[in-house]
RNA sequence: GCCCCGGUAGCCCAACGGCAGAGGCAAUGUGCUCAAACCACAUCCAGUGUGGGUUCGAAUCCCACCCGGGGCACCA
């Protein structure tokens, strides 16, 4: 017996130059086989590589190996997403520029990645702050221009004060900046845009087409967030107040059209400039103080919705279309100016904001559904639900609610005072940064020309070279603008002086389109090869973090149509499967710095070995659950990779020996193991397979120990069994269990075994008999008894006979060949 | 408040509506050893969050509730 030791540093350190060699997971080296595009969500190249990493890597490796093993053409690429906030923040404190930092931690991200063996295609490799790459984030970015889905328009936009820069309403969580957890604050300012909403709908359809393959929870945050409501559109008139004589037409929207004769006053936003046309002078004043409190007040006190409700008198009257009643216009901060039109008609007997805004400033308040509930008059509760109309002209009497809003619209309509219509939750995406890190807006600002796009042929605007340190130190408008030799430029239409946009795009452009760059990473005259594509695309599996469910996934599927509509794609959904893998949190809690809970990866590595770490986070449970690293056991993982390696050594027959002669129950057991993993693995059931593929060593090691002993063919069989599904999981041991049975690397591309049926097929099953679904009885029957002959056999059972102890039978149940269940 | 996901041995997790246990951790014991570790073998441990319902039969399907996690929330 071989004295050799299973020593997991000296198998990497074997094993790595090897591969490296043999480079076997190039994609498009199989030609005629079935392609298949694996992915994996790109890191930022912060440090190095962390627990989080090393979980959703090793869980899509599988996905990868197995279809490499399965004979597919693997596209299986990485690259990092590599602009970004922190590279900048760096390079301030250290007195350098960003892509020191950055391409520094790219490489020791790189060289933990090839340690840690996942199965990328490294020819293939990007990073999106390579003026190679951005030079097409750019150039996509004038196509949306030129299309109309790119545009510039002065709002009050979300402000972190700490990153000084503007965010887009996705990075923006419960008041806070996404990033930093600063307080947002708002800012009035130019900013350039996504069209995003233009394409609410398509987003909404189109994710049918996922229900199977996307988690449920991804799919739900997405239509919360793209937030659909049916309603309608109605238009008041408001006599001005400002001497004129004139009126104003002013649309509201609203889900309730049909209790529009429960409509008693009318708010829009204050912080809309609709406030500021409608008010009379005399109230002009109350207005501007109201505002600056209003402006004042963060994100953080809007969202208490305790808060009692504010607002101010704009001294004009609006006419309801239906009834020509005359109600008051307020303005208040309830209302928000960038949902529906940014006025409301209120209805405070069934709309809570509105009845507690009525009872605080003594609005009437007017019931037309009446729910068999309390007054909310006297009760001060709205009421939502169905119920008889009442005080509602034509719909009196009318108790269907759908019926009540069609009829309304209909009315309206007809009167050209509104029409039905559909409003979304989702704004449009806010793209420019003022920062440096990012790639810049290729947009030059001429007096004389204006807006000019930066011609096609002097793509990329590259980011100078000599900012460094406190050049970059963020002030409030891009640390760009302050380049004088970069932001000064000749207006490429007129000749004249003009200054670029010094404001640069949001990392979440540039991660949106890098999934179709992989099919052709050194494509030269387009962003990426439409020919290739079409072989590749879409993702057939995309493997990341749910913290990217509305940002990234949104955003991505938004320019997968865009460039369908523009005809340089032939799909409109990027990532045909999801698979979001949970976190690695450290006693209950997730791991961070100031708790101090954190797990090294490279310790853990250096202790256990690679193969073991990523068996540990692959057995701890299903995929998507997070998993705490203080329930999980790295040396259980490592004294079963020493076991499995040990098998490799104790087979004693001959590659190719004849295994139709082995033992046939090992063999079963085998064949019964590759055939559950071929489903377990295709369901993401990965912790099974690890279990399926222990049972498999155990079974193994007995027959080797006390059974058929070593130099049966089967015992061989098995043993490149377990190499071949270890390979998906623990590549080192794989390979070294590979050699030692006699075999060239390398393993990963051993091919699947072929399960042979005949073995699938048990010789005899137990069957048990149930008396009131209670178990009484075991038979050994064979797997092709016929239902009458179990039946006959299970009563005539003599510990069934005792059970039923002469009791009448009523009905015998038989599930051939597993179970018959007698009901007495 | 609304919407998703989950609750099975001391712990992590399995179980096409059909024997609650596959696998692992921990614990205990036996063998190996001068001894320990390693290793091998064995043993121990829950009736599936609670209450109803459907069914011949429910961890699994349905309803209500409890607990935990996540998302959304002044979006008219």
């Amino acid at each position: 017996m071989s004295e050799a030791v299973y020593d997991a540093a000296a198998l990497q350190d074997k094993w790595r130059p090897v591969w490296e060699e043999i480079d076997p997971f190039r994609a498009g080296q199989r030609a005629g086989a079935e392609k298949r595009y694996a992915l994996t969500m790109f890191p930022y190249p912060s440090g190095d590589l962390h627990m989080g990493h090393a979980e959703v890597m090793a869980l899509h490796d599988i996905i990868a190996r197995y279809w490499w093993q399965r004979g597919y053409d693997v596209l299986n690429p990485i690259g990092w997403d590599s602009f970004g906030l922190p590279a900048e923040n760096a390079a301030i404190k250290r007195d350098e520029h960003p892509k020191v930092y950055t391409y520094a931690n790219i490489e020791t991200q790189a060289e933990s990645f090839r340690r840690y063996a996942v199965s990328f295609d490294w020819s293939r490799r990007l990073h999106t702050s390579d003026p190679e790459y951005y030079r097409w984030t750019q150039w996509l970015f004038l196509k949306f221009r030129e299309r109309g889905l790119a545009y510039r328009k002065n709002s009050p936009v979300n402000w972190c004060p700490h990153d000084q820069t503007v965010l887009a309403n996705e990075q923006v969580v419960g008041g806070l900046c996404e990033r930093c957890s600063a307080v947002v604050t708002k800012r009035e300012l130019n900013q350039w845009y996504f069209k995003v909403t233009d394409y609410a709908q398509r987003l909404l359809d189109d994710m049918d087409s996922l229900a199977d393959t996307w988690p449920e929870r991804v799919l739900a945050m997405q239509r919360n967030w793209i937030g659909r409501s049916e309603g309608a559109h109605v238009d008041f008139d408001i006599a001005l107040a400002d001497g004129s004589g004139g009126t104003e037409r002013v649309t509201v929207f609203t889900t309730r059209p049909d209790t529009l004769y429960g409509a008693t006053f009318m708010v829009v936003a204050a912080d809309a400039a609709l406030a500021g046309q409608l008010v009379a002078p005399e109230q002009r004043g109350a207005l501007e103080t109201y505002l600056a409190e209003v402006r004042k007040a963060s994100d953080i006190d809007r969202l208490a919705s305790d808060r009692p409700k504010s607002g101010v008198d704009l001294g004009v009257t609006a006419t309801n279309p239906l009834t020509g009643e005359q109600m008051p216009v307020w303005a208040s901060d309830y209302v928000l100016a960038d949902y529906g039109t940014g006025a409301i008609m209120a209805v405070p007997a069934h709309d809570q904001r509105d009845l507690d805004f009525a009872r605080e400033f003594g609005l009437p308040v007017r019931r037309v559904v009446d729910t068999g509930e309390e007054n909310p008059e006297q009760s001060w509760v709205a009421t939502t639900g169905n119920g008889v109309y009442v005080n509602s002209g034509a719909l009196d009497g009318l108790d269907d609610k759908a019926a009540g809003i069609h009829r309304i619209i209909e009315q309206l309509e007809a009167d050209g005072r509104g029409t039905g219509t559909v409003n979304f939750r989702l704004r449009d995406w806010l793209l420019s940064r003022q920062r440096f890190w990012g790639a810049p807006i290729p947009i030059i600002h001429c007096d004389t020309c204006g807006e000019v796009p930066v011609p096609e042929d002097q793509l990329p605007v590259v980011l100078p070279d000599d900012l460094r340190g406190a050049d970059l130190k963020p002030k409030g408008v891009s640390p760009l603008a302050a380049a004088e030799s970069w932001v000064n430029v000749d207006c490429p239409t007129c000749g004249g002086p003009a200054k670029r946009d010094s404001d640069t795009m949001d990392t979440f452009v540039d991660s949106s389109w890098y999934y179709l760059r992989y099919v052709s990473p050194h494509e030269e005259g387009a962003p990426f090869d439409a020919e290739a594509l079409r072989e590749w695309g879409p993702i057939d599996q995309y493997v990341g973090g749910v913290e990217h469910a509305i940002l990234h996934l949104l955003y991505s599927r938004f320019f997968t149509k865009v460039l369908y509509d523009l005809g340089m794609l032939d799909f409109t959904e990027p990532f045909t499967a999801l698979l979001n893998q949970g976190q690695v949190i450290n006693g209950g809690k997730a791991m961070s710095k100031s708790l101090g809970n954190g797990v090294n990866l490279g310790e853990m590595i250096d202790e256990f070995g690679v193969d073991a770490v990523r068996l540990t986070l692959v057995f701890a449970g299903p995929p998507e659950d997070d998993i705490d690293w203080a329930d999980l056991s790295p040396g259980g993982s490592l004294k079963f990779l020493q076991r499995a390696w040990r098998l490799a050594g104790d087979v004693a027959s001959e590659p190719g020996a004849a295994v139709q002669d082995g033992d046939p129950a090992l063999r079963k057991a085998t064949h019964k193991t590759l055939a559950e993993a071929e489903q377990l693995i295709e369901g993401h059931r990965f912790n099974v397979v690890v279990a399926r593929t222990m049972e498999l060593v155990n079974a193994t090691r007995k027959a080797i120990d006390s059974g058929c002993g070593p130099a049966d063919p089967a015992v061989r069989e098995a043993a490149e069994a377990v190499a071949i599904l270890l390979s998906l999981v623990a590549p080192y041991t794989a390979e070294e269990m590979w050699e030692r049975l006699g075999h060239q690397p390398t393993v990963a591309r051993a091919g699947w075994p072929s399960v042979d049926p005949a073995l699938l097929v048990e010789d005899a099953v137990t069957a048990v008999v149930q008396i009131k679904g209670k178990v009484k009885a075991r038979l050994e029957v064979s797997p092709s008894v016929s239902a009458a002959d179990l039946e006959q056999l299970a009563l005539a059972d003599p510990a069934v006979q005792r059970a039923l102890d002469g009791a009448q039978i009523r009905k015998v149940i038989v599930r051939e060949p597993k179970l018959v269940n007698i009901v007495v």
